[in-house]
DNA sequence: GAAAAAGCTGACTCTAAAGTCAACTTTCAA
DNA sequence: TTGAAAGTTGACTTTAGAGTCAGCTTTTTC
């Protein structure tokens, strides 16, 4: 079924040229399946981007749901790092305000990985595994008890932290995944940083204070 | 190139059976669509899921792409729908926490409308024409003069009102579009109404009041 | 009630994409 | 410096899915 993949295990080092060739494919793909999805990407079209023959492609990733799967592993690696501004320690406006800096920098400078992972969540995470889901489970819960900390020393307002976080990811992924909506509803090509950083304050601004008058 | 379709202009009174089909037919393609995309959707599975078969399918829509964008169609006539709280006469607390309901609502009952409209915008937009985009840009547009009204009379704080929209778009698309994410976040299978109630209430305060503690 | 229009369908073609393979070249460790 | 492991490749097979078509049946219209 298979074709064998020598120097594939966890016991041989890696070759350099191995590592160069599956770094080439692994980032000519992930544009390609950001911008058309697993299906609408063609194997022989990553092998254009990534400059090899098809059949030296073929060498490395025995299918193509192997080259996603590879790059779903890379995203998930990064899930947590924005996180790691909500810490106890840190007062929570200037934490959150980090926070969503944060996740919309990463979202602009890294449209591509972000537009993958949202659509593979979109049809459904059927490539997410056990070890991913929980993965990302214990991260988010391990925060919320962060928020929930906050919460009990008055330091923020009873709010369930899952719902929080939740309207955190979709106000900051919007920006890069519904980028042309975005665009669209501000007048414009394309975004640009300033749209990035205007996001960013009307967020933090409306998360941590409401839109309604203080009285 | 494009097979001829007898009654399909303007001037002639749709047939009933024409009608029922057609209905058929996009009903099965928007979840067919909604669950694997543009290019994941098998013409044959369209035929399938509506009952008929794929040369009568035909018969109807020329190809696989104007089943699409029929859809795309189907699905901007309701874009405006729950724009239709924001008006001035109301007050922005009342107008705001009934915007998030009605689109929670809308996305929990049309689940698969959601999920196709998000791809179609993940995916760039590219079957948007320039009338749907400035149909959805002027709807959008005329909302926002409403907010900046709130804000004049200090009804509402000073914030971007196209910002604002796009959070409450994300946050409220987020739990249909992203439901597989929201589940797991909240250590279930599925969501339940419940789960958008309190999605609703979340988003609703914390956009109104902020989650910062009010002196 | 008959002719024309609309609707229906099985069986077909054509193409493009996934995946294979055998023979070749390059790299590297002993 | 050599041989075995790693890497490379063009040409091939296979398959599945989009779209076609000729001839049929049903419905509508006058």
């Amino acid at each position: 079924m298979t074709k064998a993949r020598p120097n594939a295990g966890r016991g041989a080092a890696e070759t350099r040229i191995r590592a160069r060739n599956e770094a080439k494919i692994l980032h000519a793909a992930v544009g390609l399946f950001a911008a058309k999805g697993y299906d609408g990407t063609r194997f022989k079209d990553i092998a254009e981007g990534s400059g090899l023959p098809k059949a030296n492609v073929y060498y490395y990733f025995p299918t193509k749901e192997r080259i996603y799967i590879a790059l779903i592993e890379q995203v998930i690696d990064g899930w947590d790092q924005a996180f790691e501004h909500i810490v106890p320690e840190r007062e929570p406006r200037s934490a959150i305000g980090a926070y969503v800096r944060a996740k919309l920098e990463y979202s602009r400078r890294h449209e591509a990985e972000s537009r993958f992972f949202a659509n593979e969540i979109l049809r459904g995470a059927r490539f997410l595994t056990r070890r991913h889901r929980r993965h990302m489970q214990e991260v988010t819960r391990e925060r919320a008890r962060v928020v929930e900390e906050w919460i009990r020393q008055k330091k923020m307002e009873p709010v369930d932290p899952r719902h929080f976080f939740m309207m955190l990811w979709s106000a900051t992924q919007f920006y890069a995944d519904f980028g042309s909506l975005a665009a669209e509803t501000l007048g414009k090509r394309r975004l640009t940083r300033k749209d990035f950083a205007a996001a960013a304050e009307t967020i933090s601004t409306i998360v941590l204070d409401g839109c309604y008058p203080r009285r």
